[in-house]
DNA sequence: TAGTGGTCTAGACCACAAT
DNA sequence: TTGTGGTCTAGACCACTAC
């Protein structure tokens, strides 16, 4: 049917997986048994599992072999992250998936750059917070967290330091709240791409697995009080999103709200 | 720094590219020249640019040469998808993108199989609405999305066929609206992965470029009046989702808002 | 130690694009 | 017609895994 040696094998393989005859966890036939099998060098046979691996459907393992890859994500539910109550979304998402949840975090002073200025509608070179969060499930890496916020709004408060005091691993609506700075609002912008090797390196991606990436804003009536930047395992997460049908959250884009991250 | 030698020479490139040396629409140089130039095979001169290509970062022009990718989404903003107002969203948003939009759809009668109906909390086999649409933005296809709307709700109402009548191009809660059915929910469940090759030439995706794959549950006071698969091409689409701080969405999931789509 | 996948060379032929 | 990328062969060596 389609035209290449290497295409039509593969499309054998793919259908087996698809249809579930191979199933997650299950051995492929090794790159030397496909070369036979189908009297093509290994060089076409490698052609094929790396094809397959770069659709996200097999893992490969150096002196292993190749095996079919699972799927097992979690529910990111966005209404539970920015509820006013208190809480610790992700911890209780992974549990409800049978996961154990992890996070690390460090916090440092920083200048605001130019789009993070304008997204927090501060000058740029302002004072932020600056705090790196990286999430994990069964100690594998899902997520980095890129979060700013305005110190001119936290110094001097209990949440000046994100993740100290009583309200660590809150969420961003729940340590506002505690300041009397009410967010009414966050907005998430998401895309969706194959992920740079840093990110790659860093979220243990395996080759076929894009990323998800939020720009994050928070606001309270008055104006942003915070902004992140996510990028997700995409192969680790779903996420939900419920819309109020004929809620007025406002009707177009304003300042900081309109940009995305990165080439 | 890295172990092999085409990760090296990639790493060079894609330096060039996200620095912005290389701008899109940039020709690289030639498998030939990178060839000669870091004296190594050509097969190894090509594994860079393949690399690059499942990166998403270049394309590959068969007889033409290679050349920086670009990016140029649509912002997709689900509160004006899901509006009660009258309207034409996807136009809308893509003449602000400056593009020229445009959609082809197909209605037939069918049953439910198990996993609509349980998204329709109707019984398998009842019959349903099926409508594919296929988005464009200038003429090159961006979106599929495969709607099913339950018989019993609509069967001779106007809009019982989605896309003729007075309605056609409307949203979903727009046309519901208009039979005394007002939506007041839609839930959005998004994943991204790679596509499968069928899903790859319908949307035109070049490799290294995922779907954002979809689950969309429309809802009245009374239970669900619809769902949808959406597939869109990732790097065509940004997705805005404004979440309203202490709304009350319902707190848990309910039947119908807990699946996804494939393996 | 044997098996498996990963990298690499050297060379051939084809299809398509630009000129 | 020339140059470019795409596919493929045949064979070599290395690194890692499992036994």
């Amino acid at each position: 049917m389609t035209e290449f040696l290497y295409e039509r094998i593969a499309a054998v393989l793919r259908e087996q997986i698809l249809s579930g005859a191979l199933s997650p966890g299950d051995r492929l036939p090794t790159q030397d048994a496909l070369s036979t099998r189908y009297k093509v060098s290994r060089v076409v046979a490698r052609q094929v599992v790396e094809l397959l691996e770069t659709e996200g459907l097999v893992d490969r393992g150096k002196g292993a072999g190749t095996f079919v890859r699972e799927y097992r994500p979690l529910i990111r539910r966005s209404t539970l992250h920015y509820r006013p109550d208190p809480g610790t979304p992700y911890a209780e998402e992974s549990v409800r998936a049978e996961r154990v949840p992890r996070y690390t975090h460090h916090s440092h002073e920083d200048g605001a750059g130019t789009e993070i200025a304008r997204r927090l509608d501060v000058e740029p070179g302002d004072a932020v917070m600056v705090t790196e969060y990286v999430s994990y499930s069964d100690d594998e890496p899902t997520m980095i967290v890129t979060s700013y916020e305005p110190l001119e709004i936290t110094r001097g408060t209990p949440i000046e330091h994100p993740e100290e005091g009583p309200l660590h691993g809150a969420g961003v609506v729940d340590r506002f709240t505690s300041i009397g700075r009410r967010p009414v609002r966050v907005v998430e912008r998401l895309r969706s791409r194959m992920p740079r090797p840093t990110e790659a390196r860093r979220l243990h991606l395996r080759p076929g697995v894009p990323v998800i990436v939020i720009v994050r804003t928070t606001r309270t009536a008055d104006g942003p009080v915070e902004t992140a930047d996510l990028v997700l395992a995409a192969d680790q997460f779903e996420l939900e999103y419920p819309i109020q049908v004929g809620g007025h959250p406002a009707p177009d884009g304003r300042p900081g709200e309109s940009e995305h991250a990165g080439a």
